[in-house]
DNA sequence: GTGGATTTGTTCGTATGTATT
DNA sequence: TAATACATACGAACAAATCCA
């Protein structure tokens, strides 16, 4: 005896639904970033629910990201600008309990990279390949002045390739697996004994792929951006995952 | 008059000490998946705060997928294995508010895809080979059917691909890119009129991948695999967003 | 700058429905 | 079935922070 097909029913938290309707007005655009959302007083009337419920809900949009409160401001929570804080934290949660390798991170930095340096070589304006000249400049002044000097140089020139490819996924994807790598390694390279030699090669490697990039040439412009990072990371990543990375370089 | 330089002090909220204390025993390992947390009356005595405040932290820690509370349960909260659940959450968010095209979209799934393929190409096993000829096989018996089974059948290719690449962020990258992708485009894709004859030209291209990645060519896999996406989803895309994807074929 | 009003952060107590034993 | 422990949700209260007149 066949009735009608129910569906199975899934009891849905009170605070789940309040998460729903903002996300989903702050998604449409129907609040902007800037604008405040009603004080928690205001929300449980709206919603008719506790102030708990209320306050469940808010740490949940931001823990998303979506809004901030602070105490005291009389205006409400404030609806944020979109930032890649909350991408950023899951992949980092995923890189540790997912135990992602040095070698898989590193990987996926020579593909966005590669990417990007292959879409820049194509798409790429005079003033970002200024940007590109000024970062590699302040790469060879900072040899002088220490790695962190250095290492902020070098992120701004792959950031103005990323920008140059006029895709915000990879910019932002870039980004954050970029500083999730320097995190494990950063510490390592300041303190390598070969430090020096290590920047000035990294500087020469840069200048050819922004060579590269310069005359338009994409796809040498990508081998040689993954033949840069493949060189600079290599002696930190374990033996048995090198080659995997050599995979790469074709 | 400079005394010492103090330094701002951020009040930092107790529920958000209860958060990181309760991520770091999960993300270091001493909490692991299906172990289960005390309970909320225990944990209020352990931090020595307020129910609320127990409450708001477990509900940011649902929120990143880290643990998962059910009404009733004697057990406590449960703690969850990594899902790309809260990755997936917050790149689609960003899709929305950050007004993510389709054209980037579907460029970076030709990139994540051409590197699994021309990662899979050297490193993929016989058995992998066989789960890409079984998808295949199941993408030429869904024409008949619909393009549900046949979308299926297409994910469970590139899947294999995916997984043939070794590296897991590839995977969930793909995975959490396909799926919005497909959430943007699918109905269209269900309901074009030459819906079949696409699907037909889509088996074809898989084919030649597949055979390139089974020779061992990854350079020729990659370059296929990016034509194939190319190919297949162009109709949907914007005419003024086509250059940028025409720019990743070389 | 001061004070008062308002808001958030936090606590406590209570009631209710649910899952386990 | 009953007992127990749990999560969910409500409401009142106080302290600390913020804003505005």
């Amino acid at each position: 005896m066949s009735g009608p097909r129910f569906e199975p029913v899934r009891t849905v938290r009170a605070y789940e639904r309040i998460v729903e309707q903002v996300e989903e007005a702050i998604e449409s655009g129907a609040l902007c970033p800037g604008e405040r959302l009603p004080s928690e007083r205001d929300l449980m009337v709206q919603f008719s629910v506790s102030r708990s419920t209320v306050r469940e809900a808010l740490r949940v949009l931001q823990a998303r990201g979506l809004v901030r409160s602070r105490p005291g401001d009389p205006h409400g929570a404030e609806v944020q600008p979109f930032s890649p804080a909350a991408l950023h934290k899951s992949m980092t949660t995923l890189a540790r309990v997912d135990e992602l390798s040095l070698g898989e991170l590193v990987q996926f930095r020579m593909v966005l990279d590669a990417s990007a340096n292959l879409l820049a070589a194509r798409l790429r304006t005079d003033e970002q390949l200024a940007e590109m000249d000024a970062a590699i400049a302040g790469m060879r002044a900072a040899v002088e002045v220490g790695y962190d000097a250095f290492s902020a140089a070098d992120i701004a020139f792959h950031d103005a390739v990323a920008r140059a490819s006029r895709n915000k996924l990879i910019q932002i994807c870039t980004d954050v697996v970029r500083s999730i790598v320097l995190g494990l390694v950063s510490g390592k390279i300041a303190a390598a004994a070969d430090r020096e030699a290590l920047m000035r090669q990294s500087i020469a490697h840069h200048e050819e792929v922004l060579a590269a990039v310069r005359a338009g040439d994409g796809p040498l412009a990508a081998r040689l951006s993954r033949q840069t990072m493949y060189d600079y990371y290599l002696g930190y990543v374990p033996v048995d995952e090198r080659p995997a990375l050599r995979a790469l370089l074709e």
